[in-house]
DNA sequence: CTAGGGTTAG
């Protein structure tokens, strides 16, 4: 289209008059109320007609608009075309158009508009933080060298915005030394108020994992932002540190209003540790504060969170609220319900996330198969391992054949598991391993459990576990050379044990204990209270199960380390700190054992009390003497 | 008063 320039309209006259630069939609309001992709090909038109298409303000509003606006609206393709008849494109235009592509999946592009720039025009202080972004995007450490240099050359290192990009590209490349150096170099000639470089830092630290660094940095800083205590909080939370990041997200309640972000930090921590109650606070403070509770992300995060805390009631309750459900709220339920040993549940969400049209992905299938696993659904499970490789075309990782190691296992289709394991493209790590070890032993198959309880101890000869499952299965075939040997073969090797440790919370706060813990500050009592336990038990005729206990003690000693596990003194402080009604909840870090899972079971009966725990991989509901997960675990 | 920054669920 090539239309006669016309006159110069008499509003660019008038700027060009005074001097100033009034903002463009004083221009062209128009775009203030473009709300079609037909209104803005009008608008368009209307430009090209009246010939102020050839005013670079004109054009430069026009791939603002086209470039930078929220979906719908936003067309790169059309911003690009617009971008490419401007003849030369001035400064903002390059500046719109690269970071347009900053932001989409092929940020390069940015680096390479930017070389083009530089022939032509002379970019500005808005030039650079896209396009290191697009570098810090990519990874692109070489490239982001270069513009360190231009940078320097047209003297905007001082730059608040352009600094705290550098630093962030040299993060996101991997070269937190340099990003040090140049932070270190700059801090202190900056203004108080240049708190984005310092979050930019705790950030580098924490995406290290060195969660110690950027504590001591939040700790210099000159000024906090929420953003600040939400990098901290979620640095703790992803790192393992899940009672660090409850603490922060209290003290922060003193400083600092929680966002929304704030909140989605900090609920993994809360559900690692089966925090309800903390977990029900922040579901409040959400609701009090007009918070988009009906999101797919935070909806999300409070469905694992009342699930992990053992409320699985309350998270599909939630969930059949959420009105925007995407497929993480969709895996959250299935695993809750999974966990929960309520399998038909988590299939019947199976079906209905289908009918929905979300597509399940590789995480769903876990928790599928965990659900069939747990609710000993063989064939269903196989039918659905089945449906995910054939029909879905995905990968099955390690995890879901631990999953079908653990269902084929528990049904005693013990060769069926040791088949698939062989099958497997990697090698099995120890979880699947020691889910047919478990079979194994629980079916009294020592032929395939010799073989993999010995592939364990190859790869691991310090994890105790093995010894103990061989050991008991050499002992129930009266095979007592077995037994003498495995006894020695573990006094050989420094066998170390992942130290057993549970909490609960009571009022709000963690309380925790590991075995034979006499630190807490109302030991004695625990400790009357589980004297009184013993004698209950006794009464009720329960032999205390010392199957599990592999170390050179003899029996009395063997009891006395078992009435202590860390589940038993978390019980007895709950008996002890709640009411009746109360159902006791308890978290434990690792499987529990058979001693306490039967002595729990009578404790439910003897003291009339529900009590959950939860161990590393799922939940038991104990009530009236039985358990939810059937005694299989 | 044209435009640019950091934190986020299974």
């Amino acid at each position: 289209m090539n239309l006669t320039v016309l006159q110069p309209t008499t509003t660019t006259t008038v700027c060009s008059l005074t001097g100033q630069s009034p903002h463009p939609s004083t221009f062209f309001p128009e775009f203030k109320q473009c709300k079609t992709k037909s209104h803005l090909l009008q608008i368009h038109a209307k430009l090209i007609k009246t010939g102020r298409i050839h005013d670079p303000l004109a054009s430069a509003e026009l791939i603002r608009f086209c470039a930078l606006s929220n979906p719908p609206h936003q067309d790169l393709q059309y911003a690009l075309q617009l971008f490419d008849q401007m003849n030369p494109p001035n400064c903002f235009s390059f500046n719109t158009i690269i970071r347009a592509f900053s932001d989409t999946h092929h940020p390069l592009q940015s680096f390479l508009l930017f070389t083009q720039m530089m022939e032509t025009v002379t970019p500005n202080k808005f030039t650079f933080p896209s396009v290191l972004k697009a570098c810090a995007k990519t990874g692109r450490i070489e490239e982001g060298k270069m513009i360190h240099c231009v940078v320097v050359k047209f003297g905007l290192e001082n730059d608040g915005f352009v600094l705290s990009n550098l630093v962030r590209m040299y993060v996101m490349c991997g070269a937190m030394s340099d990003a040090v150096m140049l932070f270190e170099s700059k801090k202190m000639s900056l203004e108080m108020g240049e708190v984005v470089l310092w979050n930019v830092m705790v950030d580098g630290y924490v995406r290290l994992g060195e969660v110690g660094n950027a504590h001591k940095l939040f700790d210099e800083m000159p000024q906090r932002s929420v953003v600040s205590w939400n990098s901290m909080i979620s640095g703790y939370a992803q790192n393992g540190f899940f009672v660090e990041a409850l603490e922060l997200f209290r003290e922060m309640q003193m400083e600092e209003m929680p966002n929304y972000v704030t909140l989605i930090s900090v609920l993994p921590a809360v559900s690692r540790l089966g925090a309800l109650d903390t977990g029900k606070w922040v579901h409040f403070f959400a609701v009090k504060n007009g918070m988009k509770v009906d999101d797919p992300v935070l909806g999300s995060a409070l469905i694992d969170m009342y699930s992990k805390c053992g409320s699985i009631d309350e998270a599909i309750q939630l969930f059949n609220t959420l009105s925007r459900k995407n497929v993480v709220t969709w895996n959250s339920i299935i695993n809750g319900l999974a966990i929960h040993g309520r399998a038909n549940e988590a299939l019947y969400h199976f079906t209905k996330m289908q009918e929905s049209g979300i597509a399940p992905n590789d995480v769903t299938y876990i928790s599928v198969l965990t659900a069939c696993s747990h609710g000993g659904f063989v064939d269903k499970g196989l039918a659905i391992f089945d449906q995910m490789v054939r029909t879905e075309g995905l990968a099955p990782r390690i995890e879901h054949y631990g999953c079908m190691v653990d269902l084929l296992g528990r049904a005693g289709r013990l060769k069926e598991a040791e088949e698939l394991i062989l099958s497997m493209p990697d090698e099995p790590d120890d979880v699947v391993l020691k889910a047919l070890l478990g079979a194994c032993k629980k079916h009294g198959n020592i032929e395939i459990g010799e073989r993999v309880g010995k592939r364990l101890l190859e790869n691991n000869p310090e994890d105790g576990a093995p010894y103990v499952a061989l050991s008991n299965m050499y002992a129930s075939l009266a095979n007592w050379d077995g037994v003498m040997e495995t006894r020695l073969m573990m006094k050989q090797n420094e066998v170390k044990k992942d130290p057993g440790c549970s909490w609960i919370e009571v009022d709000g706060a963690i309380h925790e204990f590991v075995v034979a813990d006499e630190s807490h500050a109302k030991a004695n009592d625990i400790c009357m209270m589980l004297e009184e336990m013993k004698e209950k038990l006794r009464l009720a005729g329960y032999k205390p199960d010392t199957s599990q206990v592999f170390l050179r003690m003899d029996d009395a000693d063997k009891e006395s380390a078992l009435q202590h596990h860390s589940e038993k003194i978390a019980v007895a402080f709950g008996l002890i700190s709640t009411t009746r009604e109360t159902t006791i909840k308890v978290v434990k870090n690792l499987r529990i054992c058979n001693d306490c899972h039967s002595t729990i079971k009578l404790i439910s009966r003897i003291y009339r009390r529900r009590i959950v725990v939860r161990d590393r991989k799922r939940f038991h509901h104990f009530e009236n003497g039985s358990c939810s997960c059937m005694d299989y675990w």
